[in-house]
DNA sequence: ATAATACTTAGCAATGGGGCTAAGTATCGG
DNA sequence: CCGATACTTAGCCCCATTGCTAAGTATTAT
């Protein structure tokens, strides 16, 4: 159940955590240097480092070194794995007939509890 | 940090599990009860359990007791979170004018490596 | 009343996640 | 060449996650 995480496993899992969510929406406005990500936030770099290696293995970024500097970017089509997924059971969910009466159905049952 | 988890914090690290999104995806279908949703799912009972309560805390999905039976269902709308947070990241990154520039200087920098 | 069913609670073990410091490597600037 | 800069690696700590078994509770069926 390690070994053979899956994508979607990896990528949700980058996405559950607060750090991790906003170095992403740092780099959606434009590429930076690790120390140029780090900055804001109060972390000892091998901690931060850490969060970038979760981001780059589940897909979501890409890092290059440019001399000493490594430079982190999204990668393109980031997230559409993770809203493919999202929209494909929302239309699932969506495509129910008896979504609205089951939902009913139930809050009326909410008063036998 | 473990205490004030945002509400996308639990919905995302809920995601990054296989066994609760195969969970999602039969409720997309229809609510169930426990021990239906469990069938095919090789796991111990409280174990699976677990997985649903995560499911619950993360507002996903709700569940009320029949008697002694437990009925769980999709949350409505429980996917939108996440949707919105991810749509909102991907309409930054291609809104960028550079986007495309600065990920072909990337790529011909890699050279460099 | 009893037994079966459907969870539920309690408690434990193994693992992984997320933080730290200290020390190492690889440029860059002078 | 030497010091400063920018990571990088190694190793440790603590707590949360994810699985288990065993025993308990609440309904339902007979």
């Amino acid at each position: 159940m390690s070994k053979y995480e899956s994508h979607l496993d990896l990528c949700f899992s980058a996405l559950g955590d607060p750090t991790r969510r906003m170095i992403l929406q740092r780099l959606a406005r434009g590429k930076a240097s690790v120390s140029e990500l780090a900055a804001c936030h109060d972390m000892a770099l091998p901690s931060f480092m850490a969060h970038l290696k979760k981001l780059e293995t589940a897909g979501l970024i890409t890092s290059a070194k440019q001399g000493r500097t490594r430079i982190c970017q999204l990668s393109p089509d980031a997230f559409a794995p993770a809203k493919d997924w999202l929209s494909e059971q929302s239309d699932i969910w969506e495509g129910r007939l008896d979504r609205f009466d089951t939902y009913i159905e139930t809050l009326l049952q909410e008063d036998d509890t």
